[in-house]
DNA sequence: CTGTTAGCGCGTTCAG
DNA sequence: CTGAACGCGCTAACAG
């Protein structure tokens, strides 16, 4: 079967005697149209199957319909519930989501965000992988459009953002475990250029100063937020002189890597080493035992980042910053330690 | 601070002191340029910081460098690898990605599809979640560009695609299932509208014809990839009169599906029901007992999808079929019936 | 209410 | 090797 040729806009116009004007003006709704006309032009474009060139459009009227999202890793479940939620967000107002993957690395980030900007984006949703990258920040800067950070906060830029309340979560955690009689608590995250980690190890430091109990420096360790980094961590803790008795790992990845890593050692969650996970693997709560989590609604933070920015897009609402709620949720792999 | 007006190419061929179109040869390494003029227009460039917009570019060169990619949900691990993978191919070539999510519905599918060919993709990486859809199956005919199916094939429609080969994989997981005493088998699957269902089936099927062993069909469950339906069915196998003593879950929400509902009756995989799973989450192997799975490798699924639309975007390849192989991972949630 | 005209910002013919 | 003019497909401003 051949191409079926693009038909144009012109193309209609003729087939239903009328200028290209007139199509254009019933295609867009335009209320000074006759019924008669309407009429005419619908039924050419039916027929011919005419469907109208976004791309030029676009360049017209200087808006694209289009969203730039860059997230700093898509296989991160937490990441593709965000942009779950974003998509379920966008598609209702219009818009499509241009999706880029940091891949870990600065330079593709900045480089993403600049392209972004060249395709001339309507707006952005942003969680970056490093919040003082100074070609990342610069690109940020220099946007010129809406853009919405998703648990992330860039010194100097007025924007929007939607944000995790994770300190007093971690805090809970950290707390519950303390209570349980724990005396040397370790904590793995990744690093301290992104929001997240700081008010992670925000909340980890303050359950230790209302509860008196003493926070050893060398075990808080900060690096990446990878599976790699959580499993090479675990161990080192592990073999510490004077081991942890309970670990809170932030981050999916770095739970990962340490659920590994215990089991590559032959230790078990709870008896010999418990365990606060970050966020909400399906798995956790089949484990055996159920693994307690610090989580929150992603899906719900997507779709808050898509409205913030359809707010600003469409009806030119001032920037806004929204925290949402994240909850400690207690299963069974903190266990009391022995008297 | 104002917003950084947007310099165009105009302003920079003033600054430079030459004409538009020198401007332009310059920047697309046209061979035809002084040494001087090219001095010239870069340090202008630079100065102004002069980014040429890809939509104009877009409009006069009919290509937009963008690649348009649909997945049935962007929370699935299994569409998020294959995303990840397509982007680490895409991104090289210079394409950036469009992403679209199905939710669960037809209509978004296609209406997804009609958005991407008005936006004018350069090419597309589809995994469908109908194959018959008639919107849909309209929408890919009247596609003008190179057209990439993962996983999936459409009657009638010409086009590349990368696949998994399900089959043998499937065979052997339910060989090993029925060799270890097992006689009643269940199967629980999506819908056969879309090629990975049928291929699993066939799978199933063949191990049964070479054991000689015999199918009930009451025990092949087929209806949609969601928990819900894996939960709902399980529950509903293990109530039969007769019921299974092992159970092959077709897809990741599927399993994840079963696994609740076996929590939730109180059954332990192995001991009271064997189970073979579909694709690897990351926790499988660390369940007790380690779930075995069916699975293969999603990230270089995309990449190969991403290669062969690179091929036939840029070098005007003729469409091509690719199967990459599928394992059965045997790790210990089949165990032996008592005799 | 409708047709004509002028661009959106670029790339690409053509002369020179 | 460079500049001027045209057009990608469409919408917006203006006449009629």
């Amino acid at each position: 079967m051949g191409r079926p040729a693009r038909v144009q806009m012109r193309e209609v116009a003729n087939r239903a005697g009328v200028s290209i004007s007139s199509v254009s003006r019933v295609l867009n709704d335009h209320p000074d149209v006759s019924p008669l006309m309407r009429e005419r032009v619908l039924s050419a474009k039916e027929l011919m199957g005419y469907e109208p060139d976004l791309l030029a459009r676009s360049l017209r009227q200087g808006i694209t319909g289009t969203v730039g999202f860059l997230v700093r890793d898509i296989t991160n479940p937490v990441f593709a519930e965000i942009v779950k939620g974003a998509a379920e967000g966008l598609r209702p107002a219009g818009y499509s989501i241009l999706l880029a993957d940091s891949e870990g690395r600065d330079e593709v980030e900045a480089a993403h965000l600049q392209l972004f900007l060249r395709r001339r984006v309507d707006g952005l949703i942003v969680s970056l992988q490093s919040e003082v990258d100074p070609d990342t920040v610069a690109a940020l800067h220099s946007a010129d459009c809406p853009l919405v950070l998703v648990d992330r906060e860039v010194a100097g830029l007025e924007t929007s953002a939607v944000l995790c309340d994770h300190a007093p979560a971690v805090a809970a955690a950290t707390r519950d475990i303390i209570e349980c009689g724990h005396r040397r608590v370790a904590f793995i995250a990744g690093p301290t250029t992104i929001r997240v980690t700081r008010e992670r190890l925000r909340g980890f430091r303050q359950a230790h100063e209302e509860t008196g109990a003493v926070l050893d420096p060398e075990l808080v360790r900060l690096g990446s937020y990878t599976a790699e980094f959580g499993r090479r961590e675990t161990g080192r803790l592990l073999q510490l002189p004077d081991p942890p008795t309970a670990i809170v790992a932030a981050g999916t990845q770095v739970a990962l890597g340490l659920l590994r890593q215990l089991a590559a050692m032959g230790r078990r969650v709870g008896s010999d080493v418990s365990v606060v996970s970050y966020d909400e693997l399906d798995l956790m709560p089949m484990m055996d035992p159920p693994i307690n989590v610090v989580e929150c609604d992603y899906r719900g933070l997507g779709r808050l980042a898509a409205s913030l920015l359809v707010e600003a897009v469409v009806h030119g609402q001032p920037p806004r910053t929204v925290v949402i709620p994240t909850h400690y949720r207690p299963r069974g792999s903190v266990l009391p330690l022995p008297r």
